[in-house]
DNA sequence: TTTAAAACATGACCAAAGTCATGTTTTAAA
DNA sequence: TTTAAAACATGACTTTGGTCATGTTTTAAA
């Protein structure tokens, strides 16, 4: 066990002493067999941790990345903004999810920010040990070929759809993916608190105009609106949208 | 040498007896150091190689993935196609790239097609000869990390941009999207023969709403039409284009 | 070279959705 | 608890751009 290693290791057992989520993590690193990194782990240290408030800045955009991050609780969206100040949500993070390393990858400046929804607990991985391990070991190389591979087919999926379909859909549409992204196994319904604003940047429109397509909704039976919480009444209605 | 590094430098050589624009091929291999496949390479055999008419496809939709295709001469598109038939060019090829990768890393169907824009050379490297090279070789590994991390960069610019941009400003990007890619280094200006279908489809946008905004260009001067055939004569007019 | 089909072009019209204004509700800080 | 700010909501209006129709030009096949 090499130096990289051991400290890839500390930074995932520190995290295990503040959060029981670790799933994802524990996942991710098993599936890359041959590494068992998480089954070895003799040291306990500090790692660069860091617990974010709601509307807190992780990163942004044209900073140069210090690390990849691993999302050890809470919820982050990433996004990006135009010159008219006007912004779009690219990727919502939940627990479990690395971020932040496509421009770690290529050792650029981000070109997007990512901002807590909630507040949420980071772990900071050094670049080094992070590019040490991916490219000395294939199965970490695997491991983030098939998560840009998989980003990059939604990032196409979205463009058609962004391109097509109306903002009645891409609405629904948003709210269809906050539910596969968030909603909780053991959840009967799904209910989650987002700002009109946020809703209308993941969804590529105006906030009034998602704000008057929530009141169609609601009106039509597909969602419940109580004290800004949105709820999930009709999910096949809201998949099935026609255009 | 192993079988697999064998097989490719058989692709690659047989594409060399019948093109001379291998430098992308050649570039390509040779950034990922420690490979220095072509300067190896001895056995000259058939490969996979095919010949497309303009308009042909190359793979479609739904299908699965033989391998990975090496474009070594003319123009190509991969567009996905939504349920109302519309389609959407997420990307262009020209000499020198792959494509077809996302899926096959996947080892998932299609989810887009490839047709020929003009007349075609492409070379098809098998799957097993990939896969065994990427994951064998680190810097195979790091290229294709590369290439994955700029495409997913470029697509998510794409999406914020589809989202607040005007048509108008949609079709002045298209354009120079076209000439930053196939324009060539010895060539002073920029004309293109493409159909105002697939322009649109590149913008996102209706066919007659891109022939209008031609039209527009062409009374501005930032473009001139001859025979269907689009000259850009204002390229920093197009490229400031305002909303 | 003729001719049919495809591609290009433009007008007319309309629906979708963006902007601006204004009022109400909710949240969070004092 | 009060109060100011932020978020939500809706009306009124306008613009953008999509659709359909029709005509012209260009291309490619007979």
């Amino acid at each position: 066990m090499n130096a990289i290693e051991a400290r890839l290791k500390k930074s995932a057992i520190v995290q295990k002493e503040f959060s029981n989520d670790l799933d994802g993590f524990n996942s991710f690193l098993s599936d890359a067999k041959g590494l068992n990194l998480l089954e070895e782990i003799s040291t306990k240290e500090d790692a660069d941790k860091r617990t974010c408030k709601k509307k807190e800045t992780i990163y942004a955009e044209g900073q140069y990345p210090k690390g990849i991050y691993f999302l050890s609780k809470g919820k982050i969206k990433a996004y990006k903004t135009n010159d008219q100040g006007k912004e779009f949500i690219t990727d919502l993070y939940k627990e479990g999810d690395f971020f932040g390393y496509a421009s770690l990858l290529e050792d650029n400046k981000y070109t997007e920010s990512t901002t807590a929804l909630e507040d949420s607990t980071v772990c900071l991985i050094p670049k080094e040990d992070f590019f040490a391990l991916i490219y000395k070991n294939a199965d970490v190389s695997r491991k983030f070929i098939s998560l840009l591979s998989n980003n990059l087919k939604d990032k196409e999926e979205k463009l058609i759809k962004l391109a097509y379909n109306s903002v009645r859909k891409r609405v629904a549409e948003a709210l269809s993916t906050l539910s596969n992204r968030y909603k909780k196994e053991n959840e009967v319904s799904f209910t989650i608190h987002i700002s009109r604003e946020d809703l209308a940047n993941l969804a590529g429109t105006a906030t009034e105009t998602t704000i008057r397509t929530l009141s169609d909704f609601k009106e039509e039976g597909l969602i419940s609106i109580e004290r800004g919480s949105i709820s999930i009444i009709d999910y096949d209605g809201l998949a099935g949208m026609r255009n």
